[in-house]
DNA sequence: ATGAGAATGAGAATCAATCGCAAACAGGGC
DNA sequence: GCCCTGTTTGCGATTGATTCTCATTCTCAT
């Protein structure tokens, strides 16, 4: 259960009040965040955070794997913290509104994939769309 | 089996010659394209040819399914046509490699989604990403 | 052949994300 | 506590992808 040792020793960073308040927004938020929301929940306790720096701390924090950063059907990412259970989004394409599931599948999938392939997989992102059942029937 | 019927009658699109030279690139491509690419191959048949078209005939293409939207990771948009057998995407996250899978068990975890959350899925997208048995070694 | 509506080309505009750089900061050593 | 070195930050400028605008051109049913 290490947690930053030897093997790719990771260099100290800093500890900046911007990273902090960067994390704590990201920990409050209901769910995943894309840059400019973060940017604009920032900015309301340190109204002269930057974009850049939103941005460059959204990689380091990624690097670091305490968030993960997901694609919600469009281009822009978002991020969320990373939880236990790896969970995946369904998204309705008309009223917008995102589920998150979960399923003992996806494990065997990513298993298979693994073997057949032989590949080490590190990295998961299903993205389901359709209609939910409201808006299934307009 | 219906074409294009009433229920949404698709109004008719005027064929043009663009039109028809994007679809043929996207057809003769060996994989996905992203804009800038077919751009460019379309280009070598019709100079004349601008972004701004491809860009708006992708869309189009997508609306009427005839080719897939895809998120390779990054940002940008891949494109290719619909085929038989939905595959989805393995890509190395060291040499680029993007290999192509399917597996019945994406179907079964559609389902089962579908099922437990009362949608109706229309879009399946799944996105792995890892390090192929070439750079697992390095 | 004609007219109405749709599509096109070119460049401007938008939007997310990144970069470059000077100034400010964090943390270990003294 | 103070200094030094390497990081980080803010800012403004920049890139790159995608979309928009609009005058012109084209398709196709009549």
């Amino acid at each position: 259960m290490r947690i930053n040792r030897k093997q790719g020793e990771m260099k100290a960073r800093p500890v900046t009040s911007q990273r902090r308040l960067l994390l704590s927004v990201i920990q409050e938020a209901e769910r995943h965040l894309d840059a400019k929301e973060l940017y604009r929940r920032a900015s309301e306790r340190n109204p002269n955070i930057s974009l850049a720096t939103v941005y460059r701390n959204l990689h380091v924090f990624e690097k670091q794997g305490l968030i993960n950063e997901r694609h919600l059907g469009q281009a822009r990412c978002y991020y969320e913290m990373k939880r236990l259970g790896e969970h995946q989004h369904l998204v309705c394409e008309a009223c917008g509104q995102v589920i998150e599931f979960e399923s003992p599948l996806i494990r065997k999938l990513v298993a298979e994939v693994q073997r057949k392939n032989n590949f080490s997989v590190t990295k998961v992102e299903l993205y389901l769309e359709g209609h939910c059942h409201k808006c299934k029937e307009l």
